[in-house]
DNA sequence: CGAAAAACTGAATGGCTATTCACTAGCCTA
DNA sequence: TAGGCTAGTGAATAGCCATTCAGTTTTTCG
């Protein structure tokens, strides 16, 4: 077998099951049903993932790793002030939810699954994450352009707080809007409460 | 029987619920275990309620209309500045979280199970609070206390996402500290990106 | 080419559990 | 106290679906 082909046919089966399982939700969707839309046999799934929850967790990894990826290199900007970094976030953060409505789903709504999945995931990726946007907020302080009195890590799940609402109302509304529009006056609002008076 | 017999068995059933739910997940918790819990048989169960779901759906109802009440008493308070309804409704939402962890677990983690039962509830009382917290809004820029340019829907989303993750992270994290105690800062933060400048 | 290895298949299995319903128990009334 | 009504019971049903594995196809390579 040619090489790469084994991935390709890993990322198919993850791809099918962000589609089947953004809309008929984890429960409501078979092993069978993804297989069928990766044109696989359903024994097939279980030679790439150890079980049906480990394609859950695959997804998250899959996603967070792109973001991640462009998350860091927006915090080692050399000579970027912080204040430009956290709007370049905002943007980022909204845009890539916004950009694939089915991804969008289910890190708004599926992960939220259980208790023991948003622990597994909340213990690593977005803990790392969060202390991301504390490092922004740190050189904010460093800088003097943000309040001297904040808590770097509480003010971090504040803006991840507004971020993810932001999504999951977007999500849930029918409407035809662009989640990256309200990158704009999310960001106004954070730095106006943000900034050293 | 006597009035409010049958009530009763109708609460210690949800009461059951909640906590079975919100330590083993919705699809973890089977109907029988709640039933037990409950001290009612497996049929019980269906003399009360439609189906597992309708349980799902009864405890968000109960639980919604104490705290509506209560959100609703603020808001109507006549001659009380925008500025204190925002911290008396923030320090609400944290301490009835705050002082059932059962229940907040449910709130939330277990009612963001499928896209379909959290369109459900958010289509009705999520929007009702919502406007709650945009009419407090609405009276701050009347004052002139708040920003003139804030608009009032978009960022009581921005608030409930604030206080959201405050809850999330607060029911995920194992330390035992008061949710309640984080009203202050959180009042703080959303009041300086509020204010008129 | 041909044989061994690797990948893939999909029907069968086994376990699970929401819901039903025929029956029983308790209570009220005439 | 008998008869009827309401409430409650829990074993049986019926359907679902993740996972396995014996057998088949495809690929690799000497």
């Amino acid at each position: 077998m040619k090489t790469g082909r084994k991935e390709a046919k890993r990322e198919s089966i993850l791809d099918a099951a962000v589609l089947e399982i953004a809309r008929h939700g984890y429960y409501g969707t078979t092993v069978s049903t993804i297989a069928q839309r990766a044109g696989v046999a359903d024994g097939t799934i279980y030679l790439y993932f150890k079980n049906k929850e480990d394609l859950l967790v695959s997804i998250f990894e899959r996603a967070m790793g792109r973001f991640s990826d462009q998350a860091q290199r927006i915090v080692d900007e050399p000579g970027a002030t912080a204040e430009y970094k956290l709007r370049r976030i905002v943007a980022l953060h909204l845009s890539l939810l916004g950009e694939d409505r089915d991804l969008a789903v289910i890190f708004q709504v599926e992960f939220r699954h259980t208790i023991h999945i948003l622990e597994l995931l909340s213990r690593t990726r977005i803990r790392d994450y969060l202390a991301l946007i504390a490092r922004v907020l740190e050189q904010g302080k460093a800088e003097g352009t943000f309040r001297s009195d904040l808590d770097p890590l509480f003010t971090a799940k504040v803006v991840f707080g507004v971020l993810d609402e932001m999504a999951t109302d977007w999500v849930l509304s029918r409407k035809n809007t662009r989640l990256a529009s309200r990158a704009e006056p999310v960001s106004e609002l954070l730095l106006g409460g943000l900034r050293a008076s």
